[in-house]
DNA sequence: GTCATTTGCTGACCAACGGTCATATGATGA
DNA sequence: TCATCATATGACCGTTGGTCAGCAAATGAC
């Protein structure tokens, strides 16, 4: 079975240069400017062999971001080691999510364009899957410290936890999108993190005094507009 | 002067042409896979002539972007005709932003794409300003609803106006990226829909009670936290 | 009306690029 | 050693944004 495994290891290691060539260059150049020649040269491999490890190069531009969002979770596990109030919580997070892309920015284009383009993008399925599944995983962290603050009593068990996660992580990506790429270099930076901080804790606030009734008096007034 | 006006006449007609046609087909296959021959084909003139008009593939979906924004922002000054509080026109404003977007997901991404790679786009300069100019103006409609929800004492002078403004849009633009590609088609709708109402009263709660001293409190927070 | 000049349009051309596959090369095992 | 199988290669292909030499049309002077 040696032989086996060492075809096996060397078709990974294969795979593993060209994804790590192809990250190089994508975060060096933008992914659009990279062609699959670049890459091949760069992972000292041929044209053709790339294909015989990725469907396209969407492909290995979704695997990047997969690995690299992977990365991150696990990363973030070390959020709950302390104790912190959810309020808290929710902020740090933001922190380091907004600080995962400022290091990367590409990164953050490539995960938008993915959500942009889902059903466009030409990917064998299971990594379609597979990059949902990390996404979702990270969204879930949010989930998990919303579930830890009505726990702990900082929210009010009405609150849609679902809904909120998915608010918060809009959010993040919504402000990232609108400050990251626009404006003046130099303030980028402290733009994003201010207006995460301000606003999310506008957000907590509110979810803070949250009470069911405010959920409802909001649908009737929907009614009104319609 | 007869002839400059006439010639000068026929120019816009052919530059409308040729916006018109490519909206259609950017909107019926998406502006990826529509080619300038395809434009050039249904606009009735040849390749070589678009170019005498627009500077690139770019340009002229940049241009359908920046006409329809135009359109809505002079739709949404109907908002403050009649004489609603703040909270109402938040909801009622990022209702109308979300029907926009629903009715032309293409221009979505158009935007999107916009945001994401501003720095790369083959425009002419003029083009860039313009269309920063208008998008200005969507945020503005936020600024002027919250303006008149603190002259009206539904929210706290304290707030950070043009941070809260920009953090709604971001917050919009998020929650859209995040449903309108993805998931259950069925669904999509009534999930951005419903993730809208739902966080931005949330948000709304946490302006209604916001007081200058939650924001050093976040701040102090955010020292320990480092 | 003719013709030189100016203006504008055309579509063949070009470079670039993602992806393909016939052919070549290398590995394996009898 | 050699037949067979597995893998790698890079020339090729179709496509596409953009260019520009050549042509067509318009204009205005005579």
């Amino acid at each position: 079975m040696g032989l086996e495994e060492r075809r096996k290891r060397e078709k990974e290691q294969r795979r593993s240069a060209i994804l790590n060539a192809a990250r190089k260059l994508f975060f060096e150049k933008g992914f659009k400017y990279v062609t699959v020649d670049n890459i091949a040269k760069k992972s000292e491999l041929s044209k053709g062999s790339i294909y015989l490890h990725f469907k396209s190069k969407e492909e290995i531009y979704t695997h990047i971001l997969f690995s690299d969002i992977e990365k991150f979770n696990k990363k973030s596990a070390h959020l709950f080691q302390d104790n912190k109030s959810a309020a808290e919580l929710i902020l740090e997070f933001a922190c380091i999510y907004f600080d995962f892309f400022l290091n990367d920015r590409e990164l953050f284009r490539i995960m938008m364009t993915f959500m942009l383009h889902t059903e466009d993008m030409n990917l064998a399925e299971s990594v379609n899957e597979h990059i949902i599944e990390v996404t979702n995983n990270t969204i879930k962290i949010i989930e998990t410290i919303l579930q830890h603050g009505i726990e702990q009593g900082e929210f009010p068990p009405d609150i849609n936890v679902r809904q909120c996660r998915n608010a918060i992580w809009g959010f993040l990506n919504g402000i990232i999108s609108l400050h990251l790429f626009t404006g003046k270099e130099a303030s980028r930076e402290e733009r994003i993190r201010s207006t995460i901080k301000g606003s999310l804790s506008i957000f907590i606030k509110g979810l803070k005094s949250f009470r069911r009734s405010d959920e409802m008096i909001s649908q009737n007034n929907n009614f009104q507009t319609i």
